[in-house]
DNA sequence: AGCACTTCCTTAACATGTTAATTGTTGCTA
DNA sequence: TAGCAACAATTAACATGTTAAGGAAGTGCT
C-alpha cells in the first residue's frame, strides 16, 4: 500500500477534473450560443435517446442528483423545451418527455458537438479512446458493461 | 468524421463525470469529518507540496478558477488554515502560505487518502493506472509532462 | 381506519463552477 | 505627468454539486 499521496501533478482526481474541463469547455462554446448549460444539454441528450421517461431514470441516466434534476427540469420546461406530467398510477411519480422545441436543439447541434467530439477521438486514436472509455468504466462500479 | 453523437452510454464527458464522482466520493466521505472540502483539500496539499506561493500559481495547480480561489482563500483564511500577504513590490499580486494549523490537516489524513488512491490503483492494475494519467493527460493541452 | 415505514420528489443551505463586470495597481507613453 | 491599456484580484449573478431536512403519496400491518 502506497504511504504517500502523489504529486499533485500526477493525482488521479486532479487529472480527471482537468480533463473533464478540457473536453467541455469547446462543448460550453457551442452551448453559449443555445442559452442551455452543459447539465441541460445532457438531459435532453438522454431523453432525445431514450424518450419520455421518469425522472429517477433520467437522473442516473443523466449522472445527475435529484436535487439538481429537479432544478433543471423546472428550467427546462419553463423555456418550454421538455413536459412534466404525473403518473395516475403513483401520483408520487413523474414522467419527463422532450417537446418538438428541444429536440429541435438537439438535432441542431449534434453535428457540431459529434465534431468535437471526434477531435478528441482524433488526438487519442480510436484504440486509447476505447482504453480510456474502458478504464474509465472500471472506475465507477455503477457502470453496466 | 463522426456525424453521429455517440450513446449517452458511450460518452465520454459522461465517463468521465462519473469516474471523478467514483474516485472522490470515498475522499470526501474522509474529508467529511475534517470540515474541509475537497476543494479545500486539493489546495491544502498544493500548498503543502510546493510552500509559498502566488494566487495565480495556486489556481493553476489547484486547477481552480480566480473566482473560486477568492472565496476558498477566504475560507480558508478564516479557519486559520492559511494566510494571505500582498506582495510589497506589486501591491496587486497576493502570497498565500500554509499555516501549521492545515500542515496538520495535511499531515492527518494523507496516508488514509494515500489508500484510498493506492486502491484504485488495486482495481486498474499499474499499468492501466498509468496508461489511464497519461490518457487523461492527452485530452489536457495545458499538461506539462 | 389508524399508524409506522418506505419511496419519490422538493426545499433549504452552503460551497463551487462559470462568465461578466468592477476595483485597485502598475507600466507605458504622449 | 496625466491618460490609458494591461493586469491581479474581487464581486456579482446565476447554475450546479452536495448533504440534510421536509412534504406528499404509496404500502403494509394491526
Amino acid at each position: 500500500m502506497a504511504r504517500t499521496l502523489p504529486s499533485t501533478a500526477r493525482s488521479l482526481p486532479i487529472a480527471l477534473i482537468r480533463a473533464r474541463e478540457s473536453v467541455m469547455s469547446p462543448i460550453r462554446d457551442m452551448l453559449s450560443e443555445t442559452g442551455i448549460t452543459e447539465q441541460q444539454w445532457r438531459v435532453l441528450r438522454v431523453l432525445a435517446e431514450f424518450g419520455r421517461m421518469d425522472t429517477k431514470t433520467l437522473a442516473d441516466r443523466s449522472s445527475l442528483l435529484f436535487p439538481s434534476l429537479t432544478r433543471i427540469a423546472a428550467t427546462l420546461r419553463d423555456k418550454g423545451l421538455v413536459t412534466q406530467t404525473r403518473d395516475d398510477k403513483d401520483r408520487r411519480r413523474q414522467f419527463i418527455e422532450i417537446t418538438p422545441g428541444g429536440l429541435r436543439i438537439i438535432k441542431d447541434y449534434e453535428p457540431e458537438a459529434a465534431n468535437i467530439v471526434a477531435g478528441f477521438k482524433e488526438t487519442l486514436g480510436e484504440e486509447g479512446y476505447e482504453t480510456l472509455l474502458d478504464l474509465l468504466g472500471k472506475l465507477d462500479p455503477g457502470a453496466q458493461d
